[in-house]
This record gives structure tokens, C-alpha cells and sequence, in this order.
DNA sequence: AATGGGACCTGCGCGC
DNA sequence: TGCGCGCAGGTCCCAT
């Protein structure tokens, strides 16, 4: 899915697009992305309300209509929302007072979209770790030293800290040169700091470049991101390493594939 | 506490 | 060409 970059270019865009909006009518062609409230109440719940505000927590994007009332979008591995005309393939379609569209699409259907009176009840959003541009080194290290996992499924759990996703952890993992098997408490104190300042800035260069489009995620304008041709070695599995020329490795760590250059991570 | 597997879904590229 | 398999940016749930 969408990490933090690519939501919150989403975020960004859609503050532009549908603030003072006003939503008219809702056609439902998946119900099973609906998953709160029943698709009728959605549907009676969110038409005729304008959007007020427009939140990015974690990779979840919240637009608020008004008091005690946020539909919750997680967009999961392949949800993105285009605005425009009306998409064939959508699997909601919103339709905004000024004509236009907005259109949730998710080839998987594996995303959520929920209207609850609030958001920061929801268990998911309470399970969260802070944003990574609001830790302090002193807070990261902290957490490191007490995890003996793995510090790239580490970097992925919205637990200890949220936004990071299976891109953005590789990213950063090699941007600080550290290899992605090392457990977390293992890590030294330049290690650390190196592993801070890497994640912090691969995050910051995917929102500069309106995120990666790896597939077929699109942001609301329907446009590839920019980050996608600056990744340093996600899916770049034996190309060269862009700093030594070695052949860029691929394994399996928690499941999910992880690329690295043996040579530059320790 | 940490890890592994499967589940939820669809669609693509690959090897045979 | 056709088919089966593995894999895909996420998260949850269960078992060990």
C-alpha cells in the first residue's frame, strides 16, 4: 500500500480538492469496502455533509465532515482515490457538489472505508506508535534497545512506529547502511543515529516526490509518484547497488521480501 | 516477546 | 496459447 509518503501526498491534494466540498450523492459498486457503518447508513450518513478537514495519521486518511462525524479511509495494498470524472472501475464514488468525482479505487479490495462519530477511538488507531517526524532520536534509540526482533520488521510495525511500510523500511535500512536481518537492540549508538536520520529522510524525499508508484498506486490527480525512480534498491534485485555496483540481494524476513546490498549493509 | 503461517482479495508475470 | 504458481506497497489472528 500506500505508506506514509504516498498518503500523505494524498492528504495534501485532497485539502485542495474537497475542503468546503459538499457531497451529493455515493454509488456503492464493492459493499465490501464498507466496513462501518451498513452501506445504506453510510450512504444516508455522508450525503449532504461538506468536508471540513482532512487528517493524515499513520497510513490512514480521515476527512472530517463535522463534529462526530469522519469517514476513515485505509487504503491497505492497492486502494488509491482519484478525483475527477466518474471511474468505471471505482469501488465508491462519491460525488462532489462541483460536478466532479471523488473515486475510491482498490484492484484487491483488501482497503476500508468506515463513518464513525470519531476516529481515535478506533483500536487500530489507539495501537499506534508516534509519527516518525515526532520521535526524537533519544526516543528511537530507546525503543531499539528494548526490541530484540529485527530492526526492518521493526520499522514496519505501526506499534513502535507508524508510516513506514515494506519500501520505505529497505529505504531507509539502506540509506543508513545497516543490514535489514541485524536485531534492533544489537544496533550502535551511530548505527542508530545513522538509522534515524536515514528514515526520516527517505520519508521526506517520498512526500518531496509525491510518493512511488511501484504498480498501480496513483495519486488523486491519477499521476505517478516521483520517488519510485530514486529507490535505491527496492525491487531492484540483482541490479547493481547504485553506491558499490554489487548485485542488490533479495531474502525473506518476516515474511516479506527485503532487498539489500551485502556489501554496503552491516 | 518473537516468529511463522494463513487469511483477506485480485491480477500480473513467469516457467512449462 | 493455456495453466498453475508465486508474488504484490497491509494488517489481523492464531499457534508455537
Amino acid at each position: 500500500m500506500p505508506e506514509l509518503p504516498e498518503v500523505e501526498t494524498i492528504k495534501r491534494q485532497l485539502e485542495k480538492k474537497m475542503l468546503d466540498k459538499k457531497i451529493v450523492n455515493i454509488q456503492i459498486n464493492n459493499k465490501t469496502v464498507i466496513k462501518e457503518p451498513d452501506t445504506e447508513s453510510f450512504k444516508n450518513g455522508i450525503v449532504g455533509e461538506t468536508v471540513t478537514e482532512v487528517i493524515r495519521r499513520a497510513k490512514l486518511l480521515i476527512i472530517k465532515f463535522k463534529e462526530d462525524k469522519f469517514l476513515i479511509i485505509h487504503l491497505r495494498i492497492s486502494g488509491w482515490l482519484l478525483y475527477g470524472k466518474k471511474e468505471e472501475k471505482s469501488r465508491v464514488s462519491f460525488e462532489l457538489s462541483d460536478g466532479n468525482f471523488l473515486n475510491y479505487m482498490d484492484q484487491r479490495m483488501l482497503g476500508e472505508l468506515k463513518l464513525r462519530r470519531d476516529y481515535k477511538d478506533l483500536k487500530f488507531i489507539k495501537s499506534l506508535g508516534p509519527e516518525p517526524f515526532d520521535i526524537s532520536l533519544e526516543e528511537f534509540a530507546k525503543i531499539l534497545k528494548a526490541k530484540k526482533t529485527k530492526i526492518k520488521p521493526l520499522l514496519m510495525d505501526q506499534t513502535v512506529i507508524a508510516g513506514m511500510g515494506n519500501i520505505y523500511a529497505q529505504e531507509a535500512l539502506f540509506a543508513a547502511q545497516i543490514d535489514p536481518t541485524n536485531t534492533a537492540n544489537n544496533l550502535n549508538q551511530t548505527q542508530v543515529a545513522n538509522l534515524y536520520k536515514a528514515m526520516l529522510l527517505v520519508l521526506n524525499e517520498g512526500i518531496k516526490y509525491k510518493g512511488s508508484s511501484v504498480d498501480i498506486y496513483r495519486n488523486l490527480e491519477g499521476d505517478k509518484g516521483g520517488m519510485e525512480k530514486r529507490l535505491k534498491v527496492y525491487g531492484r534485485e540483482n541490479k547493481p547497488c547504485v553506491v558499490c555496483k554489487e548485485p542488490i540481494k533479495k531474502t525473506l524476513i518476516g515474511g516479506r521480501g527485503t532487498c539489500f546490498c551485502p556489501n554496503c549493509q552491516k
